[in-house]
DNA sequence: CTAATAGTGTCTTTAAGACACTATAAT
DNA sequence: ATTATAGTGTCTTAAAGACACTATTAG
């Protein structure tokens, strides 16, 4: 193309001489949003293991937020996408490869990080929990799996002269062994004529780095979204599961318990039979399935 | 807090002697994907007008892709959120400040500005057509409302190995008077083992400006997917209006024609009835309705 | 009257909720 | 028999689809 702009400049001739000047640039890091799918110890032989939603966090151990859990995550380097950089830190966290993942939002508060200007473009992950390995192998920064607890504690309306507020705060709890990490997430929208805005509101925060919080509630949010209406938990199963297994998973997302005839009828096109059944314990063998992909979305 | 690292600083030293370093820095735009719905010319008095779906679109001043079309859309600046940045940029082009907007995703392919490494964090607006100010003032950059198309073109299924991709080609044209641009945008998703993901491909692009179609092709599927599950529509809608414009403006998104009462029965709750009516036109007059904010969502 | 849009009534179809029932295993 | 889980049958309820019908205006 040889079209010239108002200074009598080819493109290629632009680009040549083009200096990315001096104006001030973010850095920006991939973080991610962790979940797996663990048992919970079971107390009675025959009794099935409970299902609990667990999320990957590693304690820092430099400056700032020294000793505090983050998220993981990486600045994204030159040459690479924000995907890239996010499957990067997921292979050296966990160790795997090919895992479910999916962009968030990408937080850019100014004061987010006091070190300098960092966004944040933030990816959720879903790991089959039969696939996940121990705690985190380096010394420098121990990894862990925290129990989640996410719950509506407050509603509330607001009235203003153009419109009104509304806002609910979640507590979020994460547990690992003594460690207990607690957090109030506000999400807020304000309407006001034909608009809404949205936004993610830290009010209390202790023992998370940075504005973790918020990206954490962003991806149960995420999860929870798109339970019901996308085939997205299938992610968190291994090859081979059982549909209570599947049905705990859901239950255990959602936040709810689920009729077992029903929840059969609408994930029946998601998964399909095979000739497996689960070893005897006490109770009748249950059949297992494995993710139906034609129909997965 | 006072806790040291370990090179015996507290936090407070450390920040003080952090050095943001010499690392490479991406520059960060935010772009807008601006939908808003006008009304077609009728031909027939007694008619009413066609819906469609519009699209803002500035014609590129400058290198690189100089004359071509480009979404709105501006550098981040220090001590500002690419929200922010986003709403000045809408605030320049369209002179509105308060409409709907949500983040749609950050893109960072590496060479997708020919200038310098840019990311792009891309917003969706919504705005209310009759809010629509004319064609942009300023000559330096013309702006114009592109009528949108967007069309499944091929579907495509490919096995390999260790798993299957799946293809959806959608067909991007926009015109506005004698201009139309086209687009073929590929959404892919790959399928291994328990894993999936889902990127955006662009494979013919004519008169777009970087790899704007591939955000607007973004933008469009946002607006689809929340159509139904949401009330996501209302925002495009003017303060008063009737059920019948409301119902053309889903269909208008969503590409196919819906079943009135059915439709009335899904809308009743976000919207309330006023005691005003369409003015006769040489039919039963409309009742007019607003939205319900109690309900939105 | 006709053309055009507005608005409602109701029967059918489909999906979800509720809940009872049968089946299988170990002790 | 008891405990515990697996799996199905079916009635009820709610929502969506289909389509016909009435209402109102201008010419």
């Amino acid at each position: 193309m040889s079209v010239r702009d108002r200074n009598g400049l080819t493109e290629e001739e632009f680009l040549r001489q083009y200096d990315a000047g001096d104006y001030a640039r973010p850095s920006v890091a991939a973080d991610m949003v962790i979940f797996t799918i663990m048992d919970s110890e079971r107390d009675n032989y025959r009794k099935l293991p409970e299902k609990t939603l667990k999320l990957l966090l590693i304690r820092r151990a430099g400056h700032p937020y020294i000793g505090h859990w983050a998220l993981p995550g990486g600045f994204v380097r030159p040459h690479e996408t924000t995907e890239q950089a996010a499957r990067r830190e997921l292979q050296e966290e966990t160790g795997l490869d090919s895992v479910y993942m999916e962009q968030l939002q990408t937080f850019s508060e100014p004061g987010r990080d006091p070190r300098t200007w960092v966004m944040s473009c933030t990816y959720m992950a879903l790991i089959d929990g039969s696939a996940v390995e121990v705690e985190g192998g380096d010394d420098a920064d121990q990894a862990a799996w925290f129990e989640i607890s996410y719950r509506l504690v407050r509603e509330q309306k607001e009235h203003q002269e153009d419109g009104f507020t509304r806002s609910w705060q979640y507590e979020l709890v994460l547990r690992h062994e003594e460690t207990e990490l607690k957090a109030i997430v506000e999400k807020r929208t304000v309407y006001t004529n034909s608009a809404a805005q949205t936004d993610y509101i830290l009010i209390e925060n202790e023992g998370l780095a940075f504005d973790h919080a918020k990206l954490i509630a962003c991806g149960i949010e995420r999860l929870r979204g798109k339970l019901d209406e996308t085939s997205i938990a299938l992610h968190l199963m291994p090859e081979l599961f059982t549909l209570t297994q599947l049905q705990q998973v859901y239950e255990v997302i959602g936040g709810k318990e689920l009729l077992k005839a029903a929840f059969r009828r609408k994930v029946a096109h998601l998964v399909v039979e095979t000739d497996h059944y689960t070893e005897p314990a006490g109770h009748r063998p249950s059949r297992l399935y494995r993710r139906n992909w034609e129909n997965l979305s």
